[in-house]
DNA sequence: TAAATAAAAGAGTTTTTTCTCTTTTATTTG
DNA sequence: CAAATAAAAGAGAAAAAACTCTTTTATTTA
């Protein structure tokens, strides 16, 4: 469905949110241990989500990733977006260029109310909802 | 959504049904021009198809592809399990191994609403039922 | 039964994705 | 301001996916 990619960043962005509601920061080694990815590879991650400003980042001593009150408010889908394109959103799913309503793929129009179901989940899952439920982090790893 | 090889695999399977039904053969350059696709992959590709039973060939003049009444049986997501595997049906949208109804990650729940769509529409879609509409043989290509 | 045909199988190469390590830059604090 | 800290940037390596070419095998037909 998605790029392992994306899949580490949505974890991350949310296990993010999760640890800087309060106001703190978090370092790259305790993300990518609280989400169970390659360290290395989540960084590099979050520096191109960081340029592209879906999250704050500060260096040096109790310097680390952050969200501010804007980027709590970015949705999934951003998050989605930003890292594997809008394919999955608007894509045929037969993988066809040309693929549209006039000129459609044989499965173009069911495949078009899943895509959309898929959009507006990821749409209305802000990055900061999943704040509440402290439990959660452990389930953003393995 | 699915590997390109999926959606070869795919586009395919609906092309060899259309171009069959009438009870002929056809070649794999034939079918790589009709799906646009690069023919030595798509020939790799039908043969694991071939073997794993969900269409049928023969060698030899006049020999090629084509779908028995079984086969034309079956659904679109035979066809991706056959190539993708079922993670997509079943799979954790974060890519979590341990993810599950008693231990779900954060969007467990709605997204498995999709994946049950996005299933039941490929259950649904059997590859004969492609057979009808002429003229979607355009539209199986770029 | 020899030649022609077409898929199957084997053995790659190329490209993309995933992942790693080292050096640099910015920030803090003693 | 020097040392320590932590992210940013650069420059890759490893693995997986996508794609290609050649040889073999099966089948037909002249």
């Amino acid at each position: 469905m998605f790029s392992k990619t994306c899949e580490y960043a949505v974890r991350a962005m949310i296990f993010i949110a999760q640890k800087t509601k309060g106001g703190g920061k978090i370092g790259i080694r305790d993300i990518a241990k609280g989400i169970d990815s390659p360290e290395y590879f989540i960084a590099k991650i979050l520096q191109e989500l960081s340029r592209k400003g879906l999250l704050q980042s500060t260096k040096g001593p109790n310097g680390g990733f952050y969200l501010d009150k804007a980027s709590m408010k970015h949705s999934l889908a951003d998050v989605v977006k930003a890292v594997d394109g809008d394919n999955i959103f608007f894509g045929c799913g037969l993988g066809l260029n040309q693929c549209s309503e006039s000129h459609p793929c044989p499965i173009h129009h069911e495949f078009k109310k899943i895509r959309k179901q898929l959009a507006q989940m990821l749409e209305k899952a802000k990055v900061g909802t999943f704040t509440e439920e402290l439990e959660i982090q452990t389930f953003l790893r393995r």
